[in-house]
DNA sequence: AAGTTGAACGTTAACGCTAACGTTCATTTT
DNA sequence: AAAATGAACGTTAGCGTTAACGTTCAACTT
């Protein structure tokens, strides 16, 4: 017990003891069992997190911010990434719960009914990121898809635009994406009456997803401002028109979402939405730790989003 | 102990108990303690991974083939990043030891002496990964930094290109960067007497980086080509350039590293270094799952590495 | 001098699991 | 009918750690 205290740096044992102790633990290479320890204190000092992909931006954002937080309060943070399916997410939580983690975060609210049964009935504090919800499993910090879509869609009506169109990944694949869009279609459906085109690649990265898209779009129809499920795939297709000839904004109007790094150097500001993804990431760990710790707090935090008007949309309605 | 044997899956149960005991487990949520069985069994399936850092394609790439191989074959991953810092990456993998992992994987050769001593004396299998060495912790497989750089230079040279830089990020950041300025130094030194300048912005993204040390460079001198760390810098450096009227490759040549997915919708297509990222990975979890299981490996596995001309430099000899 | 105190250190049991070995008993072999 | 077999299932001990409690003993109090 003296060397599991001097070890520890718990009280209890002298200096000299504890000196001693540690220069023979250094002598013999001893390396401590961290699954013994969390056996016998029954918890471990883990957070499991649950991303789509470690592709991207967003993530890596959110995720800094994250792991700064519980870096600094002695939490390791142990990922994984479903690649946007519910099964792989299901498969990690049963896995993770053998961990006897302090917490989990997941990302999204698109669950398998039975994961949210399994962390409902573990007395687990589980966070969901990124999307927002007033009833989370437990808590919840993130932006309103639904209302991002809305306020792009507010936005575009108010320049005049009248012959809307979106480019997504594959259906499915990113709920939050499919929000947004929803949120575009409703204003444009209530303000003007206009149908939103869309267009959704199977295949590729972001870039050439925007890209292509926007070759689909403009083969088919004559859209006077297209949105993109982000900046990147903003910038393909605004790589589409110029090759196409499409002047941008005279000829149509392109927005993105995110206001990634990317959009920082082009010579044109690109119109998008700006989300607070470390913030976001900081946000969501510390209250997890406050829920780890017993402290009560909010069940449910939404976060600011802001929209950037930028030079590839109109100034001003024309 | 039947109870174990059911759940676990293994023989000397018959169907009927078995079925019972499931029926059993799952009627009282029955979740099993990781921690106790890697104490029984005194071993983990766990691959621990150090990267640098989550932003970028390129970690995110290599992580994606490493993490399907170890899926498949029932290794669970968890992942550090150290941002540049070995440091952290030391603190990584002492605490990474205490959890018995069947593997550990490090970034690059670049680690603290303690580092290496520590995963020398123990006998967990360990990859380095990205950056090449004939004398690993225990195996490697990745590419040749230096060569990567000497393949731009001797292409530059070629073009006849004379006033070449370098934009880079901080010194000491990133030690596979600087392998590939020597390795381009070395070359023009050699072929054609000339130096190369370099900049290296200390704050912002890649793509800010790449914009603000190429306007450095601009301001205090005329160089032919630059050459980037990687092609998001790149294509920072292009629109520096396209904002000062300098016409590339006409006034100035522009050369990347790693053919990243922005580079695929580019008007010009962007003289760069392919790297198999994915490739990498696979290879380098396969390696180490070989040696986990205790088959010989080949040590030290350098991959290959294609320059890729493009349109942002000289077609040929002017 | 006897009693009290409290820091320093030790003993025991328990955490949940599994390897190794032991027992049971229906079935087959002789 | 007795013996041999082997699948099915049970018992025990140990993995490395820590919580809880027990012991020791120098230093102080009365």
């Amino acid at each position: 017990m003296s060397v599991s205290r001097a070890i520890r740096g718990v009280d209890g044992v002298s200096e000299k003891t504890r000196a001693q102790i540690l220069k023979i633990a250094r002598d013999m290479k001893y390396v401590p069992n961290s699954n013994a320890r969390s056996l016998a204190v029954a918890n471990s000092n883990l957070i499991g997190i649950s991303l789509p992909t470690f592709a991207g931006e967003v993530f890596a954002d959110i995720l800094k911010g994250m792991r700064r937080t519980f870096d600094s309060a002695g939490y390791s943070s142990v990922i994984d990434t479903t690649e946007y399916n519910p099964d792989a997410e299901l498969s990690w939580v049963r896995r993770l719960l053998s961990w006897q983690p302090a917490g989990i975060i997941l990302t999204g609210l698109d669950h398998r009914p039975e994961t949210v049964e399994l962390l409902r009935e573990s007395p687990i504090p589980v966070l969901e990121i990124w999307d927002h919800t007033e009833t989370p499993i437990d808590i919840c910090v993130g932006i309103d898809h639904y209302k991002a879509g809305q306020m792009i869609g507010a936005h575009a009506v108010s320049l005049g635009y009248r012959r809307p169109a979106f480019v997504s990944a594959p259906r499915g694949h990113d709920t939050r994406a499919d929000a947004r869009l929803e949120g575009l279609r409703d204003i444009f459906a209530r303000d003007c009456g206009a149908a939103v085109l869309s267009a959704r690649p199977e295949t590729g990265n972001s870039f050439t997803t925007g890209f292509e898209g926007t070759a689909q779009l403009l083969d088919s129809a004559s859209p006077d401002i297209i949105c993109y499920l982000n900046d990147h795939m903003a910038f393909g297709g605004l790589m589409c028109c110029q090759i196409r000839g499409l002047s941008v904004p005279e000829d149509i109007g392109i927005a993105g979402f995110n206001q990634l790094d990317l959009a920082s150097v082009l010579p044109k500001t690109l119109t998008t939405v700006r989300t607070l993804r470390r913030l976001m990431g900081i946000t969501g760990a510390t209250n997890l730790l406050a829920r780890i710790n017993g402290v009560s707090v909010e069940t449910s935090k939404p976060l600011p989003l802001e929209l950037v008007p930028g030079e590839t949309t109109r100034l001003q309605r024309s």
